[in-house]
RNA sequence: GGGCGGCUAGCUCAGUUGGUUAGAGCGCCACGUUGACAUCGUGGAGGUCACAAGUUCAAAUCUUGUGUCGCUCACCA
């Protein structure tokens, strides 16, 4: 136990975080606590989810990395063999349009100094500003294992990325297609469907008239997007539809471009939306280009890759961007009177996730990952509970997905990230790891999707494909916590890979985080300028009060309003435990201090043995709340332990025994304030890291060290003691009880009182132990206890638990409040009672509902009998 | 259109397998500087658990339906 000199005894009344929170971090680290120990009984692996390496630090990060490192400190102190490893994704169309950017300014253009050049400024610009978010997470308290640190353009990190793509060309899951993709036409790439954020947009929907060729009538076409009009290539009918039979095999003339197109019949064209008739453009929708293909279609492709029209519409239309474009064909449309009618219309358009470029559907050759078979065994392994998702109503999303997965275009046409294995000779392709020797072969010049390569993350960052130390003893790794956007985007890519790679599951259990949001429920975003700077918050009010709030008002998995009063909660707990931890070491006296195990068992008195049971139960619970991942239950109940139990209550009881003169007691009552105090600290070491640490100097025993090394507590059943917890209980309910009474007769609290109380012998006896306390925190005089105790004259009353308590206030009670007060109290006993008697008056309810919950209302319904009557008695008797 | 989720105190949310007249934090009211803490303490007020029907001896909790807000998936031009 802690050797207190007094001169060290003073702490500052007011707990000051940023002196302690910038100690600690590099002392830990120098420590060696951030690496998995040697010999560790399991291991525990978390793999941090990579932020992008131009990401800066969020309120979503503050949460993800919060609970992340819960987990992380907890597994260490549970002697868990412990590796979280940190790491970032280099982000290719963010990285790209970043540098791109940065070097237009310069007035440098990306393309005039060609990809070798541009990828030396990617690669100075990724040095120079990449991995803040790193620093940041220091501040928060992160304890990674930084030596470790991976970057997805790592070099052994690439060859991982290469090799899984030959491999999957060689086993025949990669393939080159001409299809309709997602092109995002500000970032010049193509993207997946995941890619691609649908929102609903006001917009209108153009009727156009296309003239038979024959000049014999003309029909109606719809569209979302005139300016794509200029490259169909036919107008599709359904087979069914009896209106235009006659049509089917004639032509139209398309307006404005004046070519002839074929009308067609197709399955697809759904009759009784429009006008049943469509006009196709296999170059630039996918049903479209699906029935151009059935139908034999001409396919004209009409823009450039920034989505300005090419050369294959009308001259005054060529190198029109494709809104203004959108204008002028109406406008065209109008004047050669084809307009039918403008319709509003609301319907979703598709927009790049990275930049927020409206997505068009572009014809173009890529390279895909055929998913079919690597869905399969991703779907299994949630489904038979090898992989458990927490909360789990998200497994239905996981498995709608997997079940109607596409292929996955994985080619970008960038130049920051993995460059395509493959080269091109004529028609020749080769695949490989390195470049073929022959002449002539030249290399793909595009790119990989970026989550081509962090769906590895969990083994490539352990050396995969070496059979490395790491791999073998930290994989499959055990958790893994991150938002549920990217479900589709990672997470179930990581378990496709990790078993198609490693034959083995990445990790067991998923926890899905919820969004911060603003007040107003919005999404925090740049844009919207909602989103507070955490070093700010972190300065304000000290990480380790973010974080315990952060973890307090984050339920299991659902979203989050954040507004930065709430933060007042976690800074006035820290306070709290600080001034806690503050008072006992001032009462600590010199010298060492006894443990408890060595302590005679007969020295503790009735309120150690429930502050022992109390906290042997909440550590109980503590551990059922990790292991259901409910982080917030868990520090709800240490906030309630420490602050309730510990702090307004034991502490209180404790005072009268600091300040005592019996020396034995007052050790003991020491002894068990050090030792709760000490569990307290470990229990909160996870969410406060901080705090804790600093704390643990002054109550760890002279051979420990760090708390951040220490050992997790365990729940010791021989504590837990429920008559004791009962008996103290009254013991309160009664100083409660005292309490209201002069709150609400407005006798001051600094006025002592007399006190008589009457009840059965058990009850006066345990009370009668405890009259020092009673004393002293109802501020009391003369106490009598006894089964046969007279009502004193003129005084107040209460009833609680049956015992009926007294307090004689000759002169200062005011008659009529207190007939107030008792009345009050009546009318709420009799409600209880009503509401038990119903009960019980109900034949079906004694009839059918099991024995002990009868006996238990039988029960209830006599004690309130009791207590009404008594209080009755008491009303009474003061009318009189 | 499909799927999912929220709806409980003025606000933000807890509430395990149905079984005390439903809890916390913040806010509010009253009192208080009682030898840790005013980033505090004590006491108090405040709820038809969105609505409706059903199952049950018993529903905030289970079922169905409705409303509302949000998320997500979806090729109807």
């Amino acid at each position: 136990m802690p050797e207190i000199k007094k001169s060290e005894k003073e702490l500052s009344t007011v707990y000051s975080p940023a002196q302690v929170e910038n100690k600690w971090y590099p002392i830990w680290e120098k420590s060696g606590a951030y690496k998995p120990a040697e010999n560790g009984n399991d291991s525990f692996t978390l793999m941090i989810p990579p932020p992008n390496v131009t990401g800066i630090l969020h309120m979503g990060h503050v949460l993800n990395i919060s609970i992340q490192d819960v987990l992380v400190r907890r597994a260490r102190m549970l002697g868990k063999s412990t590796l979280w490893l940190p790491g970032m994704d280099h982000a290719s169309i963010a990285t790209e349009a970043k540098v791109t950017k940065m070097l237009k300014e310069d007035g440098i253009n990306k393309r005039e100094i060609g990809r070798e050049e541009f990828l030396n400024h990617a690669w100075k610009w990724k040095e120079k500003y990449g991995g803040i978010i790193f620093q940041q997470l220091k501040k928060l308290g992160a304890s990674c294992d930084w030596d470790r640190e991976k970057f997805t353009m790592d070099a052994d990190y690439s060859k991982a990325v290469m090799k899984v793509f030959v491999q999957l060309y060689n086993d025949g899951l990669i393939y080159r297609g001409e299809r309709i993709i997602n092109w995002d036409p500000q970032g010049q790439t193509a993207l997946s469907e995941e890619e691609v954020i649908h929102k609903d947009t006001k917009g209108h929907l153009w009727h156009f008239r296309y003239p038979l060729s024959d000049g014999s009538a003309h029909l109606v076409v719809a569209t979302t997007r005139p300016e794509t009009m200029l490259g169909d290539t036919g107008v599709a009918v359904n087979p069914k539809d009896d209106r235009y039979t006659d049509l089917v095999g004639k032509t139209v003339l398309l307006p404005i471009v004046n070519r002839e197109i074929p009308i067609f019949a197709d399955d697809y064209v759904d009759m009784d939306f429009g006008t049943g008739c469509v006009k196709v453009t296999p170059a630039h929708d996918t049903n479209d280009f699906e029935m151009g293909e059935r139908n034999n279609l001409d396919i004209i492709n009409i823009f450039h890759p920034d989505a300005s029209l090419n050369e294959n519409v009308p001259k005054d239309y060529v190198g029109l961007d494709r809104f203004e474009a959108r204008k002028k064909v109406v406008e065209a449309i109008e004047t050669l009177g084809f307009l039918e009618k403008i319709e509003d219309y609301e319907h979703s358009v598709g927009h790049s996730e990275r930049t927020d470029a409206v997505v068009e559907p572009y014809l173009s050759k890529q390279w895909f990952v055929k998913m079919q078979p690597l869905a399969e065994p991703a779907l299994e392994v949630v489904k038979d509970g090898k992989v458990k998702i927490y909360p789990e109503r998200w497994v239905k999303t996981y498995n709608h997905w997997l079940e109607n997965i596409k292929d996955w275009c994985i080619s970008r046409q960038l130049w920051w990230g993995h460059r395509i294995p493959v080269w091109y000779k004529g028609d020749k392709i080769y695949c490989g790891l390195v470049e073929p020797e022959e002449d002539g072969w030249v290399q793909d010049p595009d790119v990989l999707d970026t989550w081509f390569s962090s769906w590895l993350w969990p083994f490539a960052t352990l050396g995969w494909p070496e059979k490395t130390e790491d791999l073998k003893k930290f994989y499959p790794t055990q958790d893994l916590v991150t938002g549920p956007d990217i479900i589709f985007f990672w997470v179930a890519r990581m378990i496709m890979a990790g078993l198609y790679f490693c034959k083995e599951i990445p990790f067991s259990n998923v926890y899905f985080t919820g969004i911060i949001r603003d007040k107003q429920g919005r999404k925090m975003s740049k844009s919207l300028g909602n989103s507070p700077d955490p070093l700010d918050l972190f300065e304000k009010y000290g990480a380790d009060a973010v974080r315990v709030s952060i973890l307090m008002i984050a339920p299991q998995g659902l979203d989050i309003l954040f507004s930065e009063e709430r933060l007042e909660q976690g800074r006035n707990f820290m306070n709290k435990l600080w001034n806690s931890a503050r008072f006992i070491r001032m009462n600590l006296d010199e010298g060492p201090l006894e443990k408890l195990s060595n302590l005679d068992d007969e020295k503790l008195d009735s309120t150690d043995r429930w502050i022992l049971s109390r906290l042997n139960n909440v550590i109980e619970e503590v551990d059922k709340a990790y292991s259901e991942y409910k982080m917030n239950e868990a520090i709800k109940k240490v906030y309630d332990f420490t602050r309730a139990d510990f702090c307004d209550w034991y502490i209180e009881f404790a005072k009268t025994r600091f300040y005592g003169d019996d020396v034995e007691d007052r050790k003991t009552a020491q002894i068990v304030s050090v030792h709760i105090m000490r569990i307290i600290l470990k229990l909160l070491h996870p969410y406060c890291p901080f705090i804790t640490e600093e704390l643990w100097e002054s109550f760890k025993k002279p051979e420990e060290k760090l708390l951040i090394s220490e050992t997790w507590p365990l729940s010791d059943s021989k504590w837990i003691n429920n008559d004791v917890e009962q008996d103290v209980q009254i013991l309160m309910d009664v100083i409660s009880a005292v309490r209201n009474i002069r709150a609400s007769l407005n006798v001051s609290p600094a006025k002592e009182a007399d006190l008589s109380i009457r009840g059965n012998e058990n009850m006066c006896d345990s009370l009668c132990k405890n009259e020092n306390y009673l004393q002293r925190l109802a501020k009391l005089n003369d106490i009598q206890f006894g089964e046969n105790i007279a009502k004193p004259p003129q005084s107040a009353t209460a009833v609680v638990k049956g015992l009926e308590i007294f307090v004689p206030l000759a002169g200062l009670i005011d008659i009529n409040k207190e007939v107030e007060r008792l009345e009050k109290q009546i009318q709420d006993m009799e409600g209880r009672l009503n509401a038990v008697t119903r009960k019980l008056d109900n034949q079906n309810f004694v009839e059918r509902a099991p024995e002990d919950v009868i006996t238990h209302e039988r029960n209830k319904m006599q004690n309130y009998q009791d207590d009404l009557t008594k209080l009755q008695e008491n009303l009474n008797s003061l009318q009189n």
